[in-house]
DNA sequence: ACTCCAATTTACTCAGAGTACATAGTTCTT
DNA sequence: AAGAACTATGTACTCTGAGTAAATTGGAGT
């Protein structure tokens, strides 16, 4: 039997625009945080923002009212991230007994880290369309070695504009030496972090000492 | 008076597409790479390929059979920029008297380079899409130095996978330093290269030592 | 002179970010 | 309890920029 008796235009009948008949949504912002992860992880560094929104069962503007833009999302995943290799890089330093084989542990952290998201690592780092976006990325990153060097700085008694420069370099090196590492894999975990290592440290020991 | 004595259909009579009546493009590959560089330089690193071509006084297909799509551009563009790079590097680094000041002029002379052509810079590193495309570039930067640790390590009789890790950990800091120095110049140049000097040198002289 | 190929332009398609509007539920007033 | 007003939601749109197709003209070879 026919609904109304309106007149069946279309063969199709396709669905008009308007809120659906019995349906409320339920997400909230670290539901759909949590989808965007997933469909990220699963499909790749090049989803969009409809496929996310598809991975959570949720309309676009939804998404969007929810989370902001794309880069509100790509901040707020940076921030997850960032937090995550920060308790890796923790949890790995825990054992260290001096201050190198603590260096070590940290990087070997920081790469298993964001090997085991490395698809969030690579839409976030893909995703900065604006510089101001990069350099925000990067400052959160370094936050933690900013405080570090700024410390052995100022106990020294010297200036700490270097502080800034010193966390920079290191964050660049570590991303860097990361994104090509999870290119190609060209030796192993433990290698790159001995490696990186014996540059790094020599220089991050000497932090303190005068210029 | 009416052209032909079809109907006049409509009142703005439009340029219909085809060749136009006296003219002939003159445009090589350099000429609009030169004309891609000055619509970076003046109107920043978020020019379209659209206005690329209006700079050189060409349509846009004109520009894509020349010099190909937008990664073909960025690949072109970023070559010419570590090129000039290096010759920059080169020159700051011929009146060193020792290894130490030689890796500080070149530090020097990379920021140098990169601070005269900001906006290239820019519009290379905000437009790398695919990460296969950032990787090619931080390979084609990293060139140079590679080459200098893989000999370093090859007269040590050492292995050289280390090397690509140096390399590529140096390039990483050089660019992350440089990004975020170019956005807000926290200190001045010199003393940018001073720390980073600091920072990278002792390491970067050992890299021939056993692991 | 006529035909055919090459060169060049306008105007299009396509995809993805972000938004306007139409529709359905919910609450508040009387 | 009825209806107004507001809120919540999804479809379908706009807009922008990359890349391409088709229309038009210039010129070379018969």
């Amino acid at each position: 039997m026919p609904a109304g008796s309106i007149a069946a235009e279309a063969p199709l009948e396709r669905r008009r625009p308007g809120r659906p008949k019995g349906r409320s949504v339920v997400a909230d912002r670290a539901q759909l945080l949590a989808a965007a992860m997933r469909s990220i992880t699963t499909n790749g560094p090049l989803v969009t923002m409809e496929d996310i929104a598809a991975e959570a069962d949720v309309s676009k503007p939804i998404l969007y009212r929810t989370v902001g833009d794309k880069a509100a999302l790509v901040t707020a995943l940076s921030e997850f991230l960032v937090d995550r290799i920060d308790v890796a890089v923790r949890g790995a330093t825990i054992s260290a007994t001096d201050g190198r084989s603590g260096f070590e542990m940290a990087v070997r952290g920081y790469l298993g880290a964001v090997d085991a998201d490395r698809n969030i690592y690579l839409f976030v780092n893909a995703s900065d369309q604006s510089t101001e976006q990069l350099r925000r990325l990067v400052d959160r990153s370094a936050q933690q070695l900013l405080e570090l060097f700024t410390a052995a700085r100022a106990q020294a008694g010297l200036d700490y504009a270097a502080a800034r420069t010193w966390a920079y370099a290191v964050i660049g090196a570590f991303q860097t030496v990361t994104t090509m590492w999870l290119g190609d894999e060209y030796c192993d975990l433990d290698t790159v972090a001995k490696n990186l290592t014996h540059l790094l440290w020599p220089g991050v020991a000497a932090a303190g000492d005068p210029d």
